[in-house]
DNA sequence: CGCCTTTGACCTGCGC
DNA sequence: GCGCAGGTCAAAGGCG
């Protein structure tokens, strides 16, 4: 276990030096990009540098075009120059074409999957029905719809694999899936491509036997976010140099891999009044300990679904904001999730993955900024990792010169913010809110929402409200929209929040003075709407409609500075499955409507026939 | 009776 | 090397 430590110090340093550029202002950055070698992405960097986001904004551009007024040789001197200028703007400018170009294709490619995905959703959504239908009392009938449910069930487990639609036995599916995993060096085809990273990864879905499945499962899941993607499958695109560096010097690859693996942590902060926040998994307590710095304990849970299993959480009560969880998961799943837990698990695993995208970029320890890859892909807020080679190559960052709101130093922590403070809502996007400890870096996703729900070019970012906290489900909703912060990072998500909080803390006030501990009552049902429900609607919001996909288009075109030739990885995955579940059981009442109204303009996902839009209530099996 | 939580002890890593 | 803090273990007790 020391080794591991000592050798990633090592390779700390060693990530630092090769990544230095990554402290480098965007100018820097620039000058790296225009020596010409057009690297996937450059021209994309070019491009938010020029189009005015302010992060990138470029001072050498300025400059060139200043008049001059003296003489005839100076005039001419300044004549060329300007030419010279102008050849490189439009050669750069052909570039950041050919760019948007590429994009516009992967985008297209993500609609025609998404589109495709769509039809074998409504299917076997269909043909669910009928099964529900013909369900009778004779036990035939029974058996042959539990059948059908449990293959349902199978289905969406195996689907979450899928990045194409191919209606294979999913007995072998799974196990192609599987081995696709770990052997599939290639993928240039479609299906790798398959809408450009389009994977429907949700993380989870391995075989659950063998103990080396762990190693497979911490690799995967942690580092092969996109299953169609073939770049993951090189290691040293996967991790920095200096991890690779670290496997292979080791000699003990896996192990090693996957106590690197296991350093990497995803922590959700959401407003819930329950001890816990019920995330579709079956935890169990195996400790509490009062951490430095926050007088409410912190217990330890670990995943009872399967005994092998390595997942842990944490959880605690955000010591400025009792209404606060703080969950802090660790390790991926190896053993099939309940459906519930499949988008939290998906989100994680994501989240762990873009995480170690971070790390393998932003190793500077000192500098409180780091790097998101731009691959977003959004079910579950699943970053895509593939680009991970090119992020450390290409410094298409956004830095955000806060601290993070992560409680620990020894572990990466990415966190995702799903606190709903505000009943506002329109026109949020989430927004991504990068910071760093003093050794990992940290990423903040807020998914908070925001004062303001103003336009702003600057900045890109996916605001999703989550409906945790009974007393903030009259905003339980998804909404999305074009909304930018600006200096999203200057104000860490605690500091946010703060800012528009108000309303909300003097109900937390009196929370916390009225009843301190919550309350033993059962919630009402819609109070348990979980995460994975958050996560997962937003995703069905993100990727059924029109404008989100534009908005998506527009992101990818601001954020993605790397592009896989052209099979950018970024995808927003589906789990038409999951949504069938969402959009077909709910019995919550607070949120339905709300629910029903966001997605009343999703043609796929209409609210279901009594008005519901969403429900948890497959959470609920698990609970 | 089995499962779960509690809780003190112990282990490990990290900073000084 | 030492101390601190985080994390885990495992015995004891509670609960259904």
């Amino acid at each position: 276990m020391e080794m591991p430590k000592r050798r990633s110090k090592a390779m700390e340093s060693n990530n630092t030096e090769e990544n230095s550029f990554l402290g480098n202002t965007p100018v820097e950055d620039k000058t790296k990009k225009s020596d010409g070698h057009d690297e996937e992405g450059t021209s994309m960097e070019m491009e938010i540098s020029k189009g005015g986001h302010g992060w990138l904004a470029e001072p050498e551009q300025t400059n060139t075009l200043m008049p001059s007024s003296s003489t005839g040789k100076d005039r001419a001197l300044v004549k060329h120059t300007q030419e010279d200028e102008l050849q490189s703007a439009k050669a750069e400018m052909g570039e950041v074409r050919e760019e948007n170009e590429r994009l516009k294709l992967l985008l297209s490619r993500i609609v025609r999957n998404y589109q495709s995905l769509q039809m074998n959703f409504l299917g076997l959504l269909q043909k669910d029905e009928e099964a529900k239908k013909s369900m009778d009392p004779s036990s035939s009938a029974r058996d042959q719809s539990n059948e059908q449910d449990e293959d349902a069930d199978e289905l969406v487990s195996l689907s979450l694999w899928r990045s194409s639609s191919t209606d294979q036995p999913r007995k072998d599916e799974q196990t192609k899936k599987n081995s696709h995993f770990s052997k599939n060096g290639k993928g240039d085809d479609e299906e790798g491509l398959n809408g450009a990273g389009l994977a429907l990864e949700l993380g989870c879905r391995f075989e659950p036997a063998a103990d080396q499945s762990t190693e497979v499962v911490m690799k995967n899941s942690s580092s092969h976010n996109s299953c169609g993607d073939p770049k993951e499958d090189d290691p040293t695109e996967i991790w920095p140099p200096s991890k690779t560096l670290k496997t292979t010097r080791s000699g003990d690859d896996e192990v090693s891999q996957q106590t690197h693996l296991k350093k990497a942590r995803v922590s959700v902060r959401a407003r819930c009044d329950a001890p816990t926040m019920n995330d579709g998994c079956q935890w169990r307590k195996y400790g509490q300990k009062i951490a430095k710095g926050n007088p409410c304990p912190r217990a330890y849970y670990r995943c009872t679904v399967s005994p092998s299993c390595p997942v842990r959480k944490q959880v605690q009560r955000c010591a400025d904001d009792m209404s606060i969880l703080i969950t802090t998961y660790e390790g991926s799943h190896n053993h099939p999730l309940p459906m519930s837990a499949t988008a939290m698990a998906s989100t994680t695993s994501a989240a762990a993955s873009m995480l170690q995208s971070h790390s393998s970029t932003s190793q500077q320890g000192h500098t409180a900024m780091a790097p998101i890859s731009a691959s977003t892909n959004l079910q579950g807020l699943n970053f895509s990792t593939s680009t991970l080679s090119q992020n450390s190559r290409l410094p298409q960052h956004f830095y955000f010169p806060n601290s993070s709101i992560s409680t620990t130093n020894s572990h990466p922590t990415i966190t995702l913010d799903l606190t709903a403070p505000s009943p506002s809502h329109f026109g949020r996007f989430p927004a991504a809110v990068f910071s760093s400890n003093p050794r990992y870096p940290s990423t903040c996703l807020n998914f908070s929402s925001s004062p303001s729900s103003s336009l702003d070019h600057n900045n890109h970012t996916l605001q999703l409200q989550a409906p945790w906290n009974n007393n903030h489900t009259a905003a339980g909703y998804l909404n999305y929209g074009n909304r930018v912060l600006n200096q999203v990072g200057s104000a860490p998500s605690m500091g946010k929040q703060s800012i528009f909080q108000e309303p909300n803390n003097l109900y937390q006030s009196y929370i916390q003075n009225q009843k301190p501990p919550p309350p033993p009552l059962p919630p009402p049902p819609y109070q348990q709407l979980m995460l994975t429900e958050t996560i997962a609607s937003a995703t069905k919001a993100i990727t059924s409609n029109p404008k989100f996909q534009s908005a998506l288009a527009a992101a990818l075109t601001s954020f993605v500075g790397t592009n896989n030739g052209g099979s950018a990885t970024t995808g927003v995955t589906e789990n038409p499955h999951h949504h069938r579940h969402q959009s077909s059981t709910s019995t919550e009442s607070g949120l339905k409507l709300k629910w029903a109204e966001s997605f009343t303009t999703n043609p796929i996902y209409p609210p279901s026939p009594n008005g519901i839009g969403c429900a948890s209530s497959y959470l609920n099996k698990s609970s």
